[in-house]
DNA sequence: CTAGGTGCAAACTATTTGCAGGCGG
DNA sequence: CCGCCTGCAAATAGTTTGCACCTAG
């Protein structure tokens, strides 16, 4: 994503575009992996001089908020907040898919809803109202490194 | 369960039968709903005399490890630990579907594998290695009171 | 200019650890 | 009576808040 379209969504997220919500924002869109907040205050710090911890974990939510990042869960680590960029379209629902060498991110359209629901309604006689599937794997890169 | 099977268990797992132990697994078996630590130390306080909140974390650790437990996501508070019985097999891959009105939780046998594992290795070169379903719904109990 | 952004320090919350004393097997 | 169990106090770790100063628009 171009620096002019980010900041044109900031602009319609009623944020400024400060030198810290832009290198945040970069750093997560360029990379396409899962970072938590002291991940991207280690990484950035050394570029932008001072830089406050409260600030990145203000940052990563807003962006949240304004629809370029999204909370990643990692088993591993469920209490510590972890964020990743995501572009695709909030309206289709969809799932992410997380490497666990990595860090990469990738997203699955979802299935579960049509294939599930039914099911479980029959079943067990609850109306599901949501779900969360969080999916680690290997990517292609990580898998040919490891053999 | 009864008290002896359970006292079974807690003997294979190496843990000794003691009062804290057995309300703790009692409590959370006999409800069948998801409880933080925070939630088993106010309701087992009043009829243990003295409890220490530590005792109730590593209670419920061990619980866990020993099977009769598992932990749940609640996806409005993630951070917080939060458990609930599984007496379900556990070489029987299955997930848990939470009542977000009571916490009741259901066991419901997962058809993810079969279903999504191949689709997404094939649109993306992800080797699936694990994933983590959490359903919410509305149990029929509280459906009915809701209408 | 002025409202929003930021660093810093300090508060908070949930969780974990160390250890002295207690209790089950 | 030995070694696990537990309460208590204190430490930790991650996150959040308050506030004075700063900076984009």
């Amino acid at each position: 994503m171009t620096d002019e379209r980010l900041a044109v969504i900031l602009r319609s997220n009623r944020l400024k575009k400060t030198t810290r919500r832009m290198a945040v924002a970069r750093m997560m869109l360029d990379s396409g992996r899962t970072a938590t907040p002291a991940q991207v205050w280690s990484a950035l710090r050394p570029k932008l001089g001072r830089l406050g911890l409260p600030s990145v974990y203000r940052i990563l939510e807003e962006l949240t908020e304004a629809g370029l990042l999204t909370r990643i869960v990692r088993p591993e680590a469920e209490s510590e907040l972890c964020y990743a960029a995501c572009t695709a379209d909030r309206k289709h629902h969809h799932h992410h898919l997380v490497c666990t060498g990595c860090g990469r991110v990738e997203v699955v359209d979802c299935s579960f809803r049509r294939l599930e629901e039914s099911r479980i309604r029959r079943r067990t006689g609850f109306k599901v109202t949501g779900h969360t599937i969080q999916v680690q794997g290997i990517c292609p890169a990580c898998g040919d490194k490891g053999n």
